[in-house]
DNA sequence: GCACAATCATTAGCAATGCTAATTGGAGGC
DNA sequence: GCCTCCAATTAGCATTGCTAATGATTGTGC
């Protein structure tokens, strides 16, 4: 494959990427949340127990401004605070029933919504796209 | 295939998709604008001239936000605001030469950073993926 | 064991971004 | 001409982002 096409695959890729997200980002209106602290909700649900650090650092922002919205979340119960014994300066963040149900139990609005946009490929298209999301997490990575 | 495999494909673009942009965004910083600045300069690049209430629809926020976005574009010279002669009610917003030039002339950070990433596949894989860059912009749509 | 540096989180204070409601200015109907 | 509708902006507020400073705890050197 040429350079050309190379050029060609990324800047598609990126803005193929770009209007995913977007469009899918129009489920999370019935969540509650804004679009930070469904984020960071989501990451604390799949991700177990983290540290404001870790949470911070996965979300791409300062601590401080992460320390703001894990306030937001547990003022709402969907998230908890726990001191870690190991090292009291750190903190355990992890969800709360509430707060995973939040996110499940909307049947995870925005992978719903995906599905129903691949139920309308043919089911060659739907394995081709799968062997590319393989390549893509490699890229991703 | 099944469904349980596609609401797996869906689940996993989702994720990818997001981390791929996660990644490719730290290539914004030598940019010196914001997230939401950078965005929409782009559009503004990419898609001509456009209205306000076009571009506040691509870039999903609401009129008065990206107005006030579009004034700090104008204040750093990088976009520039016409009233419309046919309709004077309406305002076409379009890039200036140091607007674009900020753009393209980073070489698209995040595209070059991503060719990069393309690079260490395979040419199999580069081919598969780019049928599955195909398909996903059908799916984003 | 004790001062001292390093580390994790939070607080303080500011700029930018998001919203809704209200306003301004212009277009179009009648 | 007047009245309604429409595009954009202004006003005012909450949230999100940052850096700098502070608190609290841990680890280190001696």
């Amino acid at each position: 494959m040429g350079e050309g096409q190379t050029r060609d695959v990324a800047a598609r890729l990126h803005s193929a990427s770009i209007r995913l997200l977007r469009t899918l980002r129009r489920e999370d209106d019935g969540s509650g949340l804004s679009a930070p602290r469904l984020s960071a909700l989501s990451y604390i649900v799949v991700e177990g127990p983290v540290s404001l650090a870790e949470l911070a650092e996965a979300e791409q922002v300062r601590p401080p401004t992460m320390s703001r919205i894990v306030d937001a979340l547990v003022d709402r119960g969907l998230v908890t605070r726990v001191v870690e014994p190991r090292d009291r300066r750190s903190v355990r963040i992890m969800a709360t029933q509430e707060g995973s149900q939040l996110l499940v139990g909307g049947g995870e609005r925005r992978v719903h919504a995906l599905i129903g946009r691949l139920h309308k490929l043919a089911d060659s298209e739907r394995r081709a796209l799968a062997r590319g999301v393989e390549i893509l997490e490699r890229v991703a990575r």
